[in-house]
Order: structure tokens, then C-alpha cells, then sequence
DNA sequence: CTATATGCAAAAACTTTGCATAAGC
DNA sequence: GCTTATGCAAAGTTTTTGCATATAG
């Protein structure tokens, strides 16, 4: 899913291609990881003469409504966005790198297999799941094996 | 796991055994559902002459810590906690009742089976995973059943 | 007796609202 | 032209901090 994408999406939803919207999804694109709304304000305040936080606030919460960003948990209770390639229709999970951030869709899942004995074993009916997969992504999964790499060899 | 299991876990965490700490886990084990810090305060304020919020926030996060209590994650980002009667030791997921906000353990899982796969194919190392299931509990499924009986009875 | 826990007051952090103006369609 | 979007200011809500006092061990 790229820029265009988004724009069709959000003419179905009825919101104005506006250039603040275009900039925002363009950030999100670009840099693949989550970002809390002030990030996303600083970062674009340097290509509008005026952004207001509220602005940014508003948007991200329409965007996740149309399914263009999910949001990403984390324990400090603050609002993490990222970019969703997949959109709402298709049921599929997140992976979130625990070194830089990077979200990537995982389609990928095997719950149900297991949902109908949770409901037998709960007496329950399950109607959703949320899963967040966590871990290093290739990028930071290299670094960290040349940091180790370079610990060795002081050590040597 | 019971109070008694609680005070051990507090004991071990070098945290003291004080009427307020028992008095909020005693709250949780009795309603097995998840609450806000001000839903509990108002709750053991009809306990305790004085009793002030930070001391439930401060609280709720030490028990969060050492693993009797675990949050739960709604779109609204307020903080939400409900009683873990696993603890940390064993990896589990948790199962909240749409309804009625009852919070189940839930050991069962299969995510392992898939790891692997989803490690190839975004090259990736996977360190954790978080979920959670939601649907109505039995008590909830039930209600729901008689409610629609009577919308039956009435059409009749 | 010492270290931790608590109440209270106050501040901080984060997010939302209201409204007049601007801009997309 | 009508409707939605935005900036700015301001308020609202939730959560945290500081510190003196109280209390558990």
C-alpha cells in the first residue's frame, strides 16, 4: 500500500485530501516505525509555517478510524501511531521492534486453532484477539551482532 | 492463587503488608474484573477515613510490577488493572469479558508453533508476544441468551 | 529504630474542545 | 457555496511528584 492508496481511502471515507493529511501519511510511509502525535508535529512542523498539535492529534485519531494507522501499545500510556499497509479489512497482527521501533504487518496466525478450546475451557465466546509481537528486526538484529562482534574483539 | 499467595509475593518484593495493599488486592480478588486506580480509590475510600490517589496509583503499580496485578489495554489510553492470578512466572494471555470487564487467565497457547515462520519471513528475532482475547464471559453469554429470549417472548 | 508507605497539595503531562478563519471539493 | 479542516488559545483529564508525617518490620 503506498501514498496513492491512502488517498483513496480517505475519499472514501469522506476526508478532504488536505496537505497536512498527504504529509502526515507521507511521514508515517517513510520512516516504518511508530510515532507518538508531538513526534510527528515536530518532524512536520519544518515543512509548515503553522501546525498545530490539535491538528495532529485529530488526524491520527481519523486515520486510525479509517483503518491508514493502528496504534501501537506500549506501557507508558501514551499514543503510539504507526502506518498499517494491510487496512482494517484483513485481521492480522503487528510486529514492533524493541530497538528502533519499526512496525511490520504479520498476517500470519494460528489463534483460531485454539479459540475453541479457550471458549470450552472459559465457557466463553471469543469475538476478537489483539497480539503485539515484539523483537528486533533484521536491521537492528545486524547491529546487534556487529556490536558483539566489536566487544570480541577489544576483548581479544 | 488466593490473599495469602499475594502477601508472600509481596513479601519476597520487600514490599510492606499494609492494610491499604491488602485492602486493594482483596478489591480485585473479589470482583475478578479490571478497574481504573479512581474506580478503586472510590471503592476502598468507604474503607479508609483517608485514603489518597496517589497512594492507589503508586500501588497499583508496584503490584503491577512484581506481577499480581497486569493492565489492560482499551482504545480510551487510561490505565487499567486487573488481578493476575498466574503471576509472571508462567507466560499466559488474558481473556476480558466485552460486557462486563471480567478478566480470565488463559495458559493455553500456540503462537510458538508460528514463531519460526514469521522470524523467516521478516527476519526477525521474536523476543515476546502480548495478547489478549476478548468476547462475553459465561455469565455474560447467558444474559445475553435470556435478553434475546424475552425480545422473543415480546414478538410473540 | 530504620526504611518504606501514605496523605495532601501541587504540578506535570498529555489530550481534547471551542471557535473563528481557511481551504478543499 | 457548503462542508470539512485548521490554528490558536484554553480547558480538561489523568497521572505523577514532593515532602512531611505515619507506620510496618
Amino acid at each position: 500500500m503506498g501514498s496513492n492508496d491512502c488517498i483513496e481511502m480517505l475519499r472514501k471515507a469522506n476526508l478532504k485530501i488536505t496537505p497536512r493529511r498527504k504529509a502526515i501519511i507521507g511521514f508515517f510511509l517513510q520512516n516504518g516505525r511508530y510515532f507518538t502525535p508531538e513526534e510527528v508535529w515536530i518532524a512536520l512542523r519544518e515543512d509548515f509555517k503553522h501546525l498545530g498539535l490539535p491538528t495532529i492529534y485529530r488526524n491520527l485519531r481519523e486515520l486510525e478510524d479509517i483503518g491508514i494507522l493502528i496504534r501501537v501499545f506500549r506501557s507508558d500510556q501514551r499514543l503510539y501511531y504507526a502506518i498499517c499497509q494491510l487496512g482494517k479489512g484483513k485481521k492480522h497482527h503487528h510486529f514492533v521492534c524493541k530497538k528502533c521501533g519499526r512496525v511490520s504487518e504479520v498476517e500470519l496466525c494460528n489463534f483460531d486453532d485454539i479459540a475453541g478450546d479457550i471458549e470450552s475451557k472459559l465457557n466463553c465466546k471469543i469475538i476478537s484477539h489483539f497480539m503485539q509481537i515484539e523483537g528486533l528486526c533484521s536491521k537492528c538484529m545486524e547491529e546487534e551482532m556487529s556490536e558483539r562482534d566489536e566487544g570480541q574483539k577489544v576483548k581479544e
